[in-house]
DNA sequence: CCTTATACCTTGCGTGAATAGGTATACGCC
DNA sequence: GGCGTATACCTATTCACGCAAGGTATAAGG
């Protein structure tokens, strides 16, 4: 099942990952794949969009390093990125108990 | 909080209503907030186009009745809606899941 | 030199949610 | 009879977003 991500999900996985720590473009595409375990994948033409709009936004600030010859940047939550993060999860959260409470599932399965 | 809803959920919310039961477009919109406890809210801008495209697909079939003199559209979801709509819930569950994996919720919050 | 993986990136497209506004009818109140 | 509210159906347009497709660059292995 190939599962094509919804509105607005994007960036909030990108910061949750980087709540844990600061990391570069394409770990953080490999994160979500292994913490969703493999039910989804962020695609690169959504990551790093997002990465440069949260950016603009001053969400993120990023930084370059160089490790075996190869450029990565790394980026960071800011302070107001990381309350911007409790919101959006928040949202999520409600959103999802909103959905299931039409469907009819509560609390276990989802 | 006002919640948006995100791509894809309109319908699946419409299929699951009239899983219940055939229902009109208004008290489609009605039953979603009641069961959403009033989190969201189904628009009818999203509302209307969607019960259109699920008819034009094939998914819900529609009558018309009158009642205290105003028209009212019913509809309900055909055998192939049915199988859509497990389709789309397990689709969600697992979306949900893999967000929720990414975001350290598992089982209980959502 | 080729292939694969790791790394970053951008444009254009398709899709979907919802705003804003529309028509129509019933009912209660003034 | 007119006004306001609720019930009922509807649509054009706008805006935002996910991602396909394709790009550049470097390392490693065969």
């Amino acid at each position: 099942m190939e599962i094509r991500l919804v509105s607005g999900t994007v960036e909030m996985l990108v910061m949750e990952v980087l709540s844990a720590g600061a990391s570069y473009g394409y770990q953080i595409g490999q994160t979500v794949l292994e913490r969703s375990q493999s039910l989804f994948e962020l695609k690169e033409g959504s990551l790093y969009p997002a990465l440069h709009k949260l950016e603009r936004e001053g969400v993120l600030e990023s930084y370059w390093t160089e490790h075996d010859g190869r450029r990565r940047k790394y980026y960071r939550l800011t302070a107001n990125g990381l309350k911007d993060l409790e919101r959006r999860r928040a949202e999520w959260q409600a959103l999802a108990r909103g959905v299931n409470g039409v469907l009819g599932l509560s609390g276990s399965a989802s």
